[in-house]
RNA sequence: GGUGAGGUAGCUCAGCUGGUUAGAGCACGGCACUCAUAAUGCCGGGGUCGAGGGUUCGAGUCCCUCUCUCACCA
């Protein structure tokens, strides 16, 4: 092996308006499993990550939910903590953009910046809500896109015609906090000047720092030449105060970053690691950032060039991955495919997700689709029948007529020499991030290790007493087979791995270890590592969760407050009590009401109270719902009306066809059933709001 | 719209700098086995490698055009 190499590795953070989800997993497991690898080849690695707290949303959230911003990321770091641990996510250290220590790293290094020239003041025009008294960030404001005249498009671009433009180039903008018009104010906002770093940070670039089809993707934002970037966002703000500038704060995505370093300061006051060790610009620690291929233009850009401003090192790498797809479509609430990691622990092991995800990880940066079925068949497969009986089919022998022990001599040395060797290839796939490519190799060790036992046949040998010593030697092969792949695994498996160890009696792994076999000493009784999963209940994580009888539980550990005192506790139970009733106007967007013509109506065999319904949406075609009116209403009578539908309601199966929305309709039900109709004018397809 | 990635067996993918009859796992069919969590082993069916053109003695692998899918756009 070479050098014990000293890194520093981080995730991307979080952010502290919601809960994790199975897309954060993903990146957590990748940059894990490298972590996990790196500390098993006996590398000195550290792995800090923190929860992005502050700007805009969060500000409004707290709002909206009558707690304090402080209250609400507090309460879901708590959250993210518990969900991130229970994934099996080894964190040395994960904390918060909004701790002291970060803040100290801002002000630090926004300092240097300054003195060093690299901050200009320019003022700004910018959208101002009159009404909330705030300046709104452009995806808070909405309006009519000027170029192909679409309603209802954010102020940075249009999501149907894709020409991105600024939010006063809107027709008829509103407010999105306010519902009002924005007026239009200039402000004083800080810039970093980012254009002058230009020719360093292509360099960068081209250094190997990022992917190759990350750098082919940069070469297009350094050839459009790079702007300079607006660090600072005015008050009300949830963020930190700019040291020289009151009222001005930094804006979320500059403090971000710097959580890292945040994190990695909290990391150092509770150990002896000194941070220079890391950052100074002579350092020769490696410095590795596992990201979304979302936010590549903040961790390959501006933060290279943030940190080079400061006087400090830049990043080694940059691993961008893509995105998590759930059976091959983007994870959406309303399709139920948004999968928090708390829903998925609910039913199943951490590592059964790791596993999936390690297999179908690469080094690029293509989306990942979490098929259900391809989980279930291949979890079933790889783990249970081929790893996990390798160990489960050899065990008996060993301990029933043996006595647990395992014999002095491999019987065929060379087939476990091969394992050995097939271990170079595994390091060099986990190391270039192809994990994909380690698991492809283990699972191959893992045939030969079946169709090694199926050749020699212990069972038939066993029925000879004479045989008794072929048999433990047969075993002990086999089991230290086991052995090796369980040391390959480790990084993603850790809890079977140290399972495995106590069934070995060995204390603890590097991966050096696979290379002697485990002979004469004894084991323990195995025991099942792994059981199977049923294809029906892993299809659940994508069905409408149970309704819950009790309101949305509060959490279970309360969280740690900065203020403390009985009144938090208070207001954070009003708090969830005004959750349970209160939307925010967002919120009620996301529910998409449209006006809908019948096309036709038809009794349904089988239902005494369903009707279907084909229905003119207007620009979203024709869809086909079922309703629960048949008491109330005769089809012929429905035929050419106008209703109102929920056009988004993830569709549902039913035993006579799909329901691909629901129309509203008030009353308790049988005769008594009013549909909703609006007046004369509107057409098919209208949006309600 | 711009840019990037990709279209290889039913599914998920591997095929390095072009070179013998294109591979693996899962699924499917058959056989064997019964130590193992209906696990395992052996055999088999199945692909004109998105389409067309070009370079070459030879292309899934290089070039051009087209087409489809996906993603990103401070």
């Amino acid at each position: 092996m070479t050098e014990r190499r000293r890194m520093l590795v981080t995730s991307a953070l979080p952010y502290a308006n919601g809960p994790i989800h199975l897309g954060y997993v993903l990146e957590a497991v990748q940059t894990d499993v490298w972590v996990r690898f790196q500390k098993l080849r006996g590398h000195e690695c550290y792995y800090v990550c923190a929860d992005d707290t502050h700007g805009t949303p969060i500000m409004l959230k707290a709002q909206a939910e009558g707690v304090t911003p402080e209250q609400l990321i507090d309460l879901v770091n708590v959250e993210h903590q518990r969900d991130l641990a229970d994934m099996l996510i080894g964190f040395d250290n994960f904390g918060s953009t909004h701790s002291a220590e970060n803040k100290a790293v801002c002000e630090r290094m926004y300092l240097i910046l300054r003195d060093g020239g690299h901050i200009e003041r320019r003022s700004v025009r910018q959208a101002y809500d009159d009404d909330a008294k705030m300046f709104l960030p452009d995806r808070y404001v909405k309006g009519i896109c000027p170029v192909c005249a679409t309603a209802d498009q954010y102020g940075d671009s249009c999501e149907h015609c894709g020409s991105t433009y600024t939010p006063a180039d809107l027709k008829s903008p509103i407010s999105v906090v306010s519902g009002t018009p924005p007026v239009w104010r200039e402000s004083e906002h800080y810039f970093f000047r980012l254009s002058s770093f230009e020719q360093s940070l292509n360099k960068w670039v081209k250094s190997g720092a990022v992917q190759a089809g990350v750098a082919r993707k940069l070469e297009e934002w350094f050839s459009q030449g790079l702007r300079d970037w607006d660090i600072s966002r005015d008050s009300p703000y949830f963020g930190f105060e700019i040291p020289d500038a009151p009222g001005k704060y930094f804006y979320v995505w500059f403090d971000a970053p710097i959580g890292y370093l945040g994190s990695l300061t909290q990391l150092c006051a509770r150990t002896n690691l000194k941070f220079d060790d890391f950052l100074a610009a002579d350092s020769t620690a490696e410095l590795h950032h596992f990201i979304g291929k979302d936010i590549l233009y903040f961790h390959t850009l501006f933060w290279p060039a943030v940190l080079q401003a400061a006087g400090m090192r830049r990043p080694t790498a940059v691993h961008a991955h893509g995105f998590l797809t759930i059976n091959g479509q983007k994870m959406s609430k309303s399709r139920g495919t948004f999968i928090t990691a708390r829903r998925y622990l609910q039913s199943f092991p951490p590592e059964y997700l790791r596993y999936y995800f390690a297999a179908k990880l690469g080094p690029g940066i293509d989306d990942l689709d979490l098929n259900l079925d391809e989980f279930t068949t291949r979890l079933n497969s790889d783990i249970v029948g081929k790893l996990v009986n390798i160990a489960s089919r050899c065990a008996g022998f060993i301990t029933k007529n043996h006595a647990g022990s395992m014999a002095r001599a491999l019987p065929e040395p060379a087939l476990y020499a091969e394992f050995v060797t097939a271990g170079k290839a595994i390091a060099e796939a986990y190391e270039t991030r192809d994990t994909a490519g380690a698991i492809r190799d283990i699972m191959a060790l893992a045939d030969r290790a079946n169709q090694y036992i199926d050749l020699k046949k212990p069972w038939t040998l066993a029925k000879q007493p004479e045989n008794a010593a072929e048999v433990q030697a047969i075993c002990t092969q086999g089991l230290n087979l086991f052995r090796v792949l369980m040391i390959y695994l480790q990084p993603v498996l850790p809890v079977m791995a140290a399972k495995s160890r106590h069934f070995f009696r060995e204390q603890n792994w590097t991966w050096t270890d696979a290379a002697a076999p485990l002979l004469g000493t004894a084991i323990n009784p195995y025991e099942p590592l792994a059981t199977r999963l049923d294809a029906k209940q892993v299809a659940q994580l994508v069905e409408p969760e149970a309704p819950q009888t009790a309101p949305k539980a509060a959490p279970v550990t309360a969280p740690v407050s900065h203020q403390g005192g009985a009144s938090d506790a208070a207001s954070l139970a009003a708090a969830a009590a005004v959750e349970g009733n209160m939307i925010s106007i967002d919120e009620f967007l996301r529910v998409d009401l449209r006006v809908a013509k019948i096309l036709g109506a038809d009794l349904v065999t089988g239902a005494d109270k369903l009707l279907k319904l084909r229905l003119d949406v207007g620009e979203l075609g024709t869809r086909e719902i079922f309703a629960g009116i048949r008491g109330a209403y005769d089809p012929a009578a429905l035929v050419g009306r106008l209703i109102v539908v929920v056009a988004n309601l993830e569709p549902r199966k039913m035993r006579f066809g799909v329901s691909e929305g629901m129309m509203l309709a008030a009353g308790p039900g049988g005769k008594d059933i009013f549909v909703l109709s609006p007046d004369s004018g509107a057409a098919p397809g209208m949006r309600v709001k």
